[in-house]
DNA sequence: TTGAAACCTGAACCATCTTTCAAGTTTTAT
DNA sequence: ATAAAACTTGAAAGATGGTTCAGGTTTCAA
């Protein structure tokens, strides 16, 4: 809550250590999926971790802490599901259509981790922010070497890249975290998308 | 919390129950706006209200009730907001243009409204989904008339009124609730997203 | 082997609200 | 004028669940 967060580390000294907080780890990411963070319970992390109340004070310092932790976590899984399913690609649009295509089928895997960055914007804000920041500067930089490339027009920017990480967002909201029965694939959307990237809606 | 919410009406009988009411809606707007859900109190929404803690419970039947009905009352104004922008333009592209410059200047006039919204992703997702969704078929009719006036390609259905939206609510994001001292005004900002949404990024 | 450090345990503490309620006040209608 | 209905009040009941703690167990290093 509060900005001053001591943020002690609270390093694992042993290997049952280690073991005692990933098990808290994941069994607070299934948790805080599903049921959110002011749902969830530290004693339902326990018990899903198969471990004492008490022990969680061992490894976090709060509620607050182990939810941060995770984001933290969680925000580096995206970018580096994005940054593989980029791979070999190497033209400007083709690189565009792999990372949404890669993203929508991540989320789709890991509807949990959509969830809990998204009410990082409330519980974390700071977190929220970077990741989204982070993720805006990786396009820009991609759209800057589009143009470099030729492939891109020119005066591409900042504007650009939220506007097109607002498209991925929410197409993996509708499409991966609301998908519904008849709905077109990833491959599909992520072409769709980046039609509408290269030559936008104008006839 | 549970979805078979009786969602007793709750009418107040005299003018005097129609202001009180009033009071509590708005002090709540305020105290969610700047608290958040969890945060906020029912305690300082009367007390912002200046009415006793108990007659909230004369016009709303749970902390949950009254945000659920903030969230209508505010989702409504957000359309409103859209609508209002557009305005008497006819012409597609800037149909599109004013509605997000609308939508720009509304969103940083009301960042709580913004972030009652969001927030309503956890505590009421129902309502969530139902605003983003009515606002995509909006987007999708527009773009309908676009293709039937002759200004837009064919082809663009759910998944493009989807990217658009996107790109909207990321760019309010981005430039109403998380402004800079030197960010581009709404007007440039709106250009440069028409300007991707009718030609793209190609050259 | 042995002492210290690390780790584990779960009952109890405690702080924080939401919600209820019985009693008083104001408004409305007759 | 008067009674019923609507509204108001704030103390206290009730629930929840984060956090602490004192005592026990396991691991590590010498």
């Amino acid at each position: 809550m509060s900005s001053e967060t001591a943020e002690k580390p609270k390093i694992p000294r042993t290997d049952r250590g280690r073991r005692t907080q990933r098990k808290l780890l994941d069994a607070a990411a299934k948790e805080f999926g599903d049921r959110g963070f002011h749902e969830a319970s530290i004693s339902s992390i326990t018990r899903r971790a198969g471990v004492a109340l008490g022990s969680f004070y061992t490894y976090f310092d709060s509620k607050d802490a182990i939810f941060r932790a995770l984001v933290v976590d969680m925000s580096e899984a995206v970018k580096t599901a994005a940054r593989d399913a980029i791979g070999t690609e190497t033209a400007p649009l083709a690189v565009e259509r792999a990372a949404l295509e890669g993203f929508l089928r991540f989320a789709a895997e890991h509807k949990e981790i959509y969830r809990i960055i998204d009410e990082a914007e409330f519980v974390d804000p700071a977190s929220y922010r970077n990741h989204y920041e982070t993720i805006a500067e990786r396009i820009a930089d991609r759209l800057a070497q589009g143009r470099a490339a030729g492939a891109m027009r020119p005066g591409l920017g900042e504007i650009e890249a939220w506007a097109l990480m607002g498209m991925n967002v929410f197409l993996g909201l509708r499409y991966a975290i609301w998908a519904r029965d008849g709905d077109p694939d990833a491959a599909k959307i992520a072409s769709a998308a980046n039609a509408l990237l290269a030559k936008g809606v104008g006839k």
